[in-house]
DNA sequence: TCGAAACATGAATACTGATTCATGTTTCAT
DNA sequence: ATGAAACATGAATCAGTATTCATGTTTCGA
């Protein structure tokens, strides 16, 4: 869509219509809330407005006093998901100096997050067709502390030289993977498995 | 004779309504081609059967002689994509006995396949959302192909030992990022500087 | 206490777009 | 050459649902 005068440093997106009651404030959380839950288990599409209003216990206009359109719903949710996991991962590795253990415990807390919030994971990917500015914001943001984490890594030779965007990628690439395993195949198998032998791989290879 | 449901080991899904003359064939065609330029360019949503048929030069009716619902026109692609995807690969490291290579060569063909054919690349990864079961199907043969591969490498002795499902998740998602990153980000490097980072990372590991 | 702003309601609106169908036209095996 | 099956048409149908609106109700600061 239009990112009309697009500013450089414009973190928030028009964070209007906020409730000014305690009143109000209640009733968009439990909509938000159930946007959540119905989005997550039918799809952006199949989730009417008079299922997460009917969820969400209040009148189908009430809807339209906290959000301007049923996509905006949509991108409040993708936000949020980018807020919690960000800091979930961040206050998993804030005390590990070292990057290959920050690795591990960062994948972990990932994976334990999404398999805790499998509705809010689906709705992230899902952005990337329903509103994709929201999915490169919430995309570009994990990858910047990613590369700015390797480069720093690799300058102080706690890992090997190598391309920290393409490395980024590809990292990301292994915990979303993972996550899909997880939330969308069902994937049974304890996390610490899946990372010990993903960790192995991102260490050491797969050279014998 | 011509059974349509003859074959036992068929897991495929129902290909009825197979044209049966040379003018129905060339339609057909010229419906999945068109459905594949709109539904990748607009998401499957926002794509309606009247521009489908408006791009291909029939009628909207038309549509419906082979393709029983809008769905059902997209499953094909994905089916299609799965085809061509697997045998571009399959062909690309055929010939390679040396599984690190392979992976190399396999990772290669992917991104040139996918940056070739971008439209498609957005379908299959829509699928998640509008077609689970094919989206399934996709990723699990894949998955498949790459196990067995790498099961096998470990028996030789040609890469060490890991667990080789999650190993498989964990490469494919790697090459599923970079794929995204031509397609979605458009990225502009070129293929051989992304492969090179992510082989020498898949090779050896990010330790020093 | 009071009244203006905020909040809530749910029926009515408005529009989109998938699917159907009655009616032609073309193909091809015989 | 011919007629039955296959193919093609596009206007009409039909259902779903996002959004609006006129009308109440509640909150809360002064």
């Amino acid at each position: 869509m239009n990112n009309p005068a697009g500013n450089a440093a414009m973190s928030q997106r028009t964070p209007f219509n906020k409730p000014k009651t305690a009143r109000g404030e209640a009733t968009k959380k439990a909509i938000l809330s159930a946007a959540e839950r119905v989005i997550g288990a039918r799809g952006y599409n199949d989730a009417s407005i008079g299922q997460i209003t009917s969820e969400a216990g209040v009148a189908q206009g009430t809807f339209y006093i906290y959000f301007k359109t049923k996509e905006e719903v949509f991108s409040e949710l993708v936000l949020e998901m980018g807020r919690l996991v960000r800091h979930t991962i961040s206050d998993a590795t804030q005390a590990i100096s070292n990057r290959l253990e920050a690795e591990q415990a960062g994948l972990t807390a990932f994976l334990e997050f999404v398999q805790a919030h499998p509705d809010l994971y689906r709705i992230v990917q899902e952005a990337q067709f329903v509103d994709p500015d929201a999915y490169r914001e919430y995309y570009s943001a994990f990858a910047e502390g990613y590369r700015s984490g390797l480069t720093e890594a690799a300058r102080d030779g706690q890992i090997s030289q190598g391309d920290p965007d393409t490395r980024a990628w590809a990292l990301m690439g292994i915990a979303r993977a993972l996550g899909e395993q997880i939330v969308v195949f069902g994937n049974k198998a304890p996390i610490t498995d899946l990372v010990d032998t993903a960790y192995d791989l991102i260490a050491n290879g797969l050279k014998p």
